[in-house]
DNA sequence: CTTGTTTTATGATTTAAGTCATAAAACGCA
DNA sequence: TGCGTTTTATGACTTAAATCATAAAACAAG
């Protein structure tokens, strides 16, 4: 309902990764629901954060009573696939630079980043951004550091603007 | 209906990566379809097929007119976004030792592998695995030499068994 | 059976990203 | 207003996986 919700693993040596980043009328936690799986990665508030929770039956019954919610349903499963794909396809073959690029592009699409004078805000830290790619923050900082010489991104203050 | 279909991405310098591999029973294209995007992936036959194309319109009809088909639509996203978010945890954090076993241990539950005396046959070659892991051919093959030394897993003439 | 291709295999070398160390700037808050 | 924490930043060094080279075994096709 409001705030900001990251959905997280840590592997052996607690090393984060990021799964997906909810925001504002958009649901998460529902694919294990359906396969009576154990949840494979946790939920935590980036920012104070409202969220509905909604009971697995009556959540079947809504879907069983509309078959208008099941469309919809679909559709946000379909759309967290897309990125999935092309996100793994980029992690597990491109370089940096490259998966920065791509995730950055696919935040301004999906993601809530406001639009001003110098552009898009990427409202990501480095870390993040390193969470969400596989990469180092350091890695982050010096790719996005390249990535403002070539020209394809601003840095003013700090934040990057693309 | 029949054979073995892979979904697969090619990076900037020719490198592949495979989304998923499909067999009979299976479906796979769906998800550009909801969101009217472009297929991000080709699909390619790895052995003699045969595939059920339906038409949009149809597609859509069958969900619209039949609920239960929707259903089964949800939890098969629902599986391949389960996947998928595993998988993406394991290719950025997880050494290939970890990423392997995980895509055996997966590929059992979910693929069509075979059990007999020796356990179950990975039935994938090494640079399946590799390009379904993000792992280079001679790291896989290597993998799995130590896995087999740690006695996680057997190779009985060139075949991988678990 | 022969021949060309794919798959598995192994050793040597390179390199890109990770790691480690350190620090300044910015932020949050009591 | 001061203090602890987070974020961004940079340089030096290490390392794990990629790359390169080479080859034997297995397989496929004629």
């Amino acid at each position: 309902m409001s705030g900001e919700i990251k959905i997280n693993n840590y592997n052996d040596d607690g090393r984060e990764f990021i799964q997906g980043i909810f925001y504002k009328d958009q649901s998460f936690g529902e694919p294990p629901l359906f396969l009576n799986q154990k949840y494979p990665a946790s939920a935590v508030a980036v920012e104070e954060a409202l969220v509905l929770c909604l009971p697995k039956s009556d959540f079947m019954k809504l879907l069983d009573e509309n078959p208008a919610v099941s469309i919809r349903i679909i559709e946000n499963l379909a759309q967290r696939l897309y990125y999935k794909s092309v996100m793994a396809a980029e992690m597990s073959t491109q370089e940096p630079e490259h998966r920065v690029l791509k995730l950055i592009d696919h935040g301004i699409a999906y993601f809530n980043f406001k639009k001003d004078e110098n552009g898009y805000l990427i409202n990501f830290t480095r870390q993040q951004i390193g969470d969400l790619t596989g990469l180092r923050v350091e890695t982050v900082i010096r790719t996005i550091k390249t990535l403002e010489k070539k020209g394809v991104l601003k840095i003013i203050n700090r934040k990057v603007y693309r």
